[in-house]
DNA sequence: ACTTGATTGAAACAGTTGTTTGAATCAAGT
DNA sequence: ACTTGATTCAAACAACTGTTTCAATCAAGT
């Protein structure tokens, strides 16, 4: 590999990664990270400084790694919005719930965005603020005659429809059987989901000239 | 009050609820529970053996408390299904974004929908399953002509809509401005909530007969 | 071969954690 | 007044935490 001179720092940040996203800063201990990533104790220490600063690296190599992993597509100009709400919609819950390399990146986002550290500002100013932009403009292309406050309404039901399934994935599991949490790809899913945006936006626009 | 002699005891649950519900299991101290309830270090294993137990403990309050706090209206015989999603939902925003006299128990019970822990299989049986069931229930009578399957992911769109308010609640003052914040209160969201769901049930149920 | 600077390693530090202990205090029954 | 059982209290315990220390090791430049 390329990156032979700062080997165990990468080492340390992917464990760091799981154990922090696994247990939350406070319960994760630096002795497991170091075992975990092969490196000694003083390792932190040394590349980092000191156990937080190993976690703000850690956020922010989370959220460069998973939007590096699953790109938003180029839509050529004239694109039908629909279609670029299907995709953008397919691409977010890609991004919560599917499967990939590592998977702790999403958790520990999770994490950051629930409750909020210092890592957090930095994320939503280069990773969450860009992709909501993103949503409002198709949003807005599809209900032009609505204000921008309902647009950005519709816009959190959308992500919210997606982020339920990451969120609350373990308590779904309990509520439907095996084989139908099974069914709950992301391609599925968000076949729903879209459809379900698009009628709600041709009731709200309806609704609205009256 | 009747409750003189748990009164300790009492005071003990309270301030785990509000420490836990903020730090999460790991990182309260017994010392600051205690301290909060003013109550001596021992209160906590003599009223409930160990801080795990005093946890559990704190999360069946917790939901037995809320579900208490703002329950649901029953409807009449024959109520337009309509009006019930629309009770529904407002109940469920209120649940879990409106200001009540303590607001620890919704963050508590957030946090063991996300990362589950013994007091989270109790839960769910006691408290979200039966609100899931009338959910689906109401659902039902919408979308008669639906698949069960479809029925769920339209239930778990309208659950992922409201939930959404309370679990990014941090990164949603981020991005909208505090008088568009401030707007959002349970009534509002879930006018906009039972609008979206119900033109998304409309297309639904057109789609499907082709 | 020697030097130099970066990295690794094992051990120790001071502080905090959950839990236990045993005496002190209290309330109520006799 | 005495007894009894439940409750409170301060102190201590052992285990674990993040961090520091400083010698050992390594890689490369001279």
């Amino acid at each position: 590999m390329a990156t032979e001179v700062d080997d165990t720092r990468a080492r340390v940040i992917e464990a760091a990664g799981s154990v922090f996203a696994n247990k939350g800063f406070e319960a994760a201990t630096v002795r497991e990270i170091c075992q975990l990533g092969k490196a000694n104790l003083a390792a932190v220490n040394y590349y980092f400084g000191d156990k937080k600063r190993l976690y703000i690296a850690t956020v922010e190599f989370a959220y460069r790694q998973r939007a590096e992993q699953v790109p938003f597509p180029s839509w050529p100009e004239g694109t039908d919005p629909r279609k670029k709400l299907a995709d953008f919609i397919l691409t977010l819950l890609t991004r919560m719930i599917g499967r990939g390399p590592s998977q702790w990146e999403r958790d520990l986002m999770l994490r950051e965005v629930a409750r909020p550290t210092e890592a957090c500002q930095e994320m939503v100013h280069d990773f969450i603020r860009p992709q909501f932009a993103m949503l409002f403009g198709i949003l807005s292309e599809l209900m032009s005659t609505a204000s921008a406050e309902r647009i950005r309404l519709v816009a959190f039901s959308v992500v919210g429809q997606c982020l339920h399934y990451r969120v609350t994935d373990p308590v779904i599991q309990m509520l439907v059987s095996p084989q139908e949490y099974a069914s709950y790809e992301p391609q599925r899913l968000a076949e729903h989901i879209t459809e379900l945006t698009l009628g709600g936006i041709e009731r709200i626009l309806r609704d609205q000239r009256k």
